[in-house]
DNA sequence: TTCGCTCAATGACAGTTGTACTTGAGCGGG
DNA sequence: CCCGCTCAAGTACAACTGTCATTGAGCGAA
């Protein structure tokens, strides 16, 4: 895992929300925050001027203002965010992770079925 | 939350390792780390004094030597973590990473089995 | 005893993170 | 035009991280 720099939790979060986005500006990317989730202005824009210079996003000039695009996919992050997780947490296996976060959060039954569903599919692609 | 400070992931690192052990010395943990994971004695002993410090480990002497103890259950530090990742990065549902771990990571035969298992009960339960 | 060795304890330090304040370029009102 | 306002850009900085290097106490060999 050598390319990038591993993002940080801020980082992170300030990613996904440009992942959602597309495309935006400090200012969009900032009002689209949860509203209960208080964070300034300048934080967001460090953290955007942070993720360029690690390569994560890049930015182009609409009059002088940055507009920030993501360059890595959300799922590349995710994924080695979790690997990285799951090495350090449960020895590099991903199902006591799966276990964990079915048993300790509750799952609604919309989920369950979900869930089902994505197994019988699994299942099927298998035999 | 009164809560306690956030673990950083080598700290996490050692945590895990510790509760495995139930109850170790410095040197102990450090030669229960994977040997391909090369780590000094010496910032396994740095990480081990922050997590006293951070309240999530005590240590009794033992001679002139620290045996070190979790204080905070594995399963919390893993809930709290995920928690928090969940939410930066999925917006707060947990459903969407089970699923990216389940697409993303493969499933063995077994680990799907015991998936299925897993939801059979949780079924079972309701209703 | 005294030398050197072994380890635990502690100090150190550069890099990262979280968070915000300060600066300075444009622009609309007078 | 000049004044103040707005907002992006840049600067700041303390806390936290990852990783060692150094110190110093106890102990066995000579």
């Amino acid at each position: 895992m050598a390319s990038r720099a591993a993002l940080s939790k801020g980082e992170m979060e300030v990613a996904r929300v440009l992942s959602d986005l597309k495309k935006a500006t400090v200012r969009e990317v900032h009002e689209s925050f949860p509203s209960e989730r208080a964070i300034d202005f300048t934080t967001v824009q460090t953290y955007l001027r942070r993720l360029e210079t690690k390569g994560y996003v890049t930015a182009a000039l609409d009059g002088r203002t940055r507009v920030y695009t993501p360059r890595v996919k959300l799922r590349t992050v995710i994924r080695e965010t979790m690997d990285d997780l799951i090495d350090r947490l449960f020895g590099g296996e991903a199902l006591p992770l799966v276990r964990h976060l079915i048993e300790e959060r509750g799952v609604s039954d919309d989920e369950l079925a979900e869930l089902r569903q994505l197994i019988d599919r699994l299942e099927k692609g298998r035999s």
